[in-house]
DNA sequence: TAGCAATTGAAAATCGATTTTTTATTCAAT
DNA sequence: ATTGAATAAAAAATCGATTTTCAATTGCTA
């Protein structure tokens, strides 16, 4: 008859009662630690593949205090950006034998704390947000960063918290693709923008501003359109705008989504583009390649800023953790770039 | 001077201490569970939020010897159908307080594994999982099984693996489309199928065959292709399809990839499209709603199937469980529906 | 009021890996 | 040959919550 129970998790216990050998000689030797014998080692790990046995992350966190996982917030995860850069994050943990957990907060400040409460009770080293929509103030993050776990912002980031921010260059990007515009001779450029309380959406319209300003264009303040990030609200000011005895000849968005609705409501006006009305985007979203015709937008290099944000974990905060001195905050802008696709494209 | 350390995690000892009471006890009050008063409940409960305390989820794993999480293995979280699903899973687990881990395999296999072996590790209570394209068989995944962890595979599955099982009615659901197809008139209705290593797919193109059949309409060999989910290819089986002598009318793509690839095609062409060639795909994507023509497709109820599928572990393994017998295998079927826009309507 | 059951709380064992401390061994050098 | 350092393995302590076992108190009944 068999002595061991039926089927119990095998442990370095029953790995050491095999061999012969102590639980932490058995420990040592998985974890390739110096203080073992190179026999001892290949011994180890063969009866541990023969015995077909499992590291158990629970035991090891509770004991280590850190459980080499990286959690991430983010609105929403259908959405190429973030999709984008998640897999960046992704690469860079794999990489660094990390893992990495994924929670949404579905653009609710609600669900956004809750997914910091879990990442807290799950002990993970760091975590890297992008805030919700409905989130004011990063104040919620003082929980985790009181719990000893390292916060890294990106893209929708509350500067005034203060600690490790990534974002895109916003306003340049902005800027170039206004500039765009205005090289392709369109000169009534409207713009149609986000909630003002997030600072991306403040930087792309000082972009815009800049933009129109250099160009000299004469933009009246019916043009300037805060709050209309999603397609239907877009289509609704874009008509709204476009039936105006002064009509615009452009617009900037401030999201591909709003230049879609941009793009419904010249089609439903029977307006051409790029011809009548040029139209640019922003995020580089799929489906921008597929309209009719294909939405000019901004790409934000999203996977590069996925990796990046890891990289600022693994190469800046922990290297300087052993010195003891807390790693002073980083703030890391990275490029982006202007897609120009037909609809923003007159000159041919 | 202070005589705790400046800054360790609080514990339930430390809520012991503080309240005067034994360990056991505080994690009792906790946990609501009968054996302590009320009194003595509302007073740790007190305290534990006054000393700011998180639940240690590693220790309570450890001991438990389960972590009240599940995880989810898909090919991409940015497919629209995925993320739905996700969405779903997440919101059935958050009734039931569990968490939700996701991990992308790429569609490779060696990343699906190695997922597999993370949710081992972290010990989580069950695995859904959606197979990789590279994925041939479900062996795998017996090694969850092994370590008593629960599994349920969702739309891309292994039948043959025997265990829990969550799909769509692809037959019928193609079946549908292409009768759809037919009722507008269409007869040379050709198919665009994807890896017949899939299930899914030879499903879906059991649908069309019978559909045709019962339509009685004649098909040359020619217009039945496998493997060409994606636009490049679906494109270039297009084009060839069109300048043949005898060209379809129709084209049933099971991706709604396959359908952008085909809309490309016509349009290169200068082809009409309803008027000339109609096209349904599958999958809803969010792309479908914005082409020009919209593209007509298959809505998979994604959110349902991933309800379903966590409920699946909830209300039907995990009740079962005390019993003992070991929860006989469920193959549930979600039903879908024909989604028609503008590329298959020929009859206004 | 004695006797017994039902509550309520404390004590101690436990989950499995890591890490620090000890002990035992090897080997070189004086 | 003996001290000493260097190496290798064993022993023991530890992480923090849960759970089982045990003890004490309360309350109720006869």
């Amino acid at each position: 008859m068999l002595l061991q129970k039926p089927d119990k998790r095998v442990t370095i216990h029953d790995i050491a009662r095999a061999t012969g050998l102590a639980p932490s000689s058995v420990s040592k030797a998985l974890n390739d630690l110096p203080s073992v014998s190179k026999r001892i080692k290949a011994l180890v790990k063969a009866k541990a593949e023969e015995m077909n046995y499992r590291h158990n992350s629970s035991a090891a966190n509770l004991r280590r205090g850190s459980s080499r996982t990286i959690g991430v917030i983010v609105p929403k995860i259908n959405v190429a950006f973030f999709a984008d850069v998640i897999a960046g994050m992704e690469e860079v943990c794999f990489e660094n034998d990390y893992r990495l957990i994924i929670c949404q907060s579905h653009e609710e400040l609600d669900k956004e704390i809750q997914a910091v409460e879990t990442f807290i009770e799950q002990n993970v080293d760091c975590i890297l947000i992008s805030l919700s929509q409905q989130t004011r103030s990063a104040e919620h993050l003082k929980q985790a960063l009181a719990h000893h776990i390292q916060v890294v912002q990106f893209d929708r980031v509350d500067h005034h918290f203060g600690g490790h921010v990534i974002v895109n260059d916003n306003k340049a990007a902005a800027y170039e693709a206004v500039k765009h515009l205005a090289d392709q001779g369109y000169r009534r450029i409207a713009f149609l923008g986000g909630a003002m309380h997030l600072q991306i959406y403040r930087d792309r319209k000082e972009g815009y501003l800049q933009a129109v300003n250099e160009a000299d264009l004469d933009i009246p303040y019916q043009y300037i359109v805060d709050d209309s990030r999603n397609a239907e609200i877009a289509m609704e000011k874009a008509t709204t705008l476009l039936k105006y005895r002064n009509p615009p000849d452009a617009f900037f968005t401030v999201t591909d989504h709003a230049a879609l609705g941009v793009l419904k409501a010249t089609s439903a006006l029977k307006i051409k583009v790029p011809q009548q009305v040029g139209i640019v985007g922003f995020a580089n979203e799929t489906f921008t390649a597929v309209t009719s015709p294909t939405l000019s937008t901004i790409d934000q290099q999203s996977k590069m800023l996925g990796r990046h944000a890891a990289d600022l974990y693994f190469n800046h905060i922990l290297k300087k953790k052993p010195a003891g001195n807390p790693a002073q905050p980083v703030c890391e802008v990275i490029q982006s770039r202007l897609v120009v696709r037909e609809s923003s494209l007159r000159n041919l």
